[in-house]
DNA sequence: CATTATCTATACAATATAGAATAAATATGC
DNA sequence: GCATATTTATTCTATATTGTATAGATAATG
């Protein structure tokens, strides 16, 4: 394990996002996702080089689909975590829960 | 607020050890924390660099310690959190929570 | 002034962001 | 059935911000 191995702050939002989309996961529905539970505002194009760095590094994979019979529009490109990625997941979250739990700081609804 | 009010997932790490050490978070102990916590090891370099930033962007402010009883060594550089601070820690906190809730996934105690 | 603890400066690598450009598929008018 | 418009989606390019390591400066004590 390298000395870098805890997702970074927008690699762990995407990585939940495509754990939470399971097959449907793609760059719109991704950023979709995102954008519906946080509403943060996310830019395409961010969504794609966070999923292309997450490919290289081996935390994610991705295949081409079928078009579908809708109206028209490029075939998708479809991404799953990985072993590797779902391991990288869970420490990022454990360090962060490490961190967090018994203390005494209330957390707003903001 | 503009665009990027979250914290980096350092930074994240960073404010919550201030949080836990409340009067006694300077540098070494700040260090200290992360690495007793998550087992994660962290140059001391990284955590300077990363309270300068957040001391920048008003996330948290610093005050120069008294010399104590001690050995030797340099007078400590006190750090705390403000409510900026505290608002942006809640804030990631919140837009992970609504991306990890409900998520069909186990966590495995790595 | 030697020893110890801490901080500062600097350089470099990795991650995050935006927006424009390109590609692929279907629909439609002729 | 061909040309072209429309829709959906991805890729490319450029830049800013964050994360990391190392080396060395500074301050206090005995």
């Amino acid at each position: 394990m390298s000395r870098r191995d805890y997702l970074g702050e927008f690699e762990h939002i995407i990585v939940l996002a495509l754990l939470r989309l399971e097959d449907r996961a793609y760059g719109v529905t991704v950023r979709q996702e995102i954008e519906l539970r946080t509403q943060r505002e996310v830019s395409i194009g961010a969504v794609y080089a966070t999923l292309d760095r997450l490919e290289t590094k081996g935390y994610v994979t991705s295949h081409r689909g079928e078009p579908t019979p809708e109206r028209g529009g490029r075939s998708k490109r479809f991404f799953r975590v990985t072993a590797k990625g779902a391991a990288a997941v869970n420490r990022t979250h454990h360090a962060l829960q490490r961190m967090t739990e018994g203390l005494g700081f209330t957390w707003s609804h903001a």
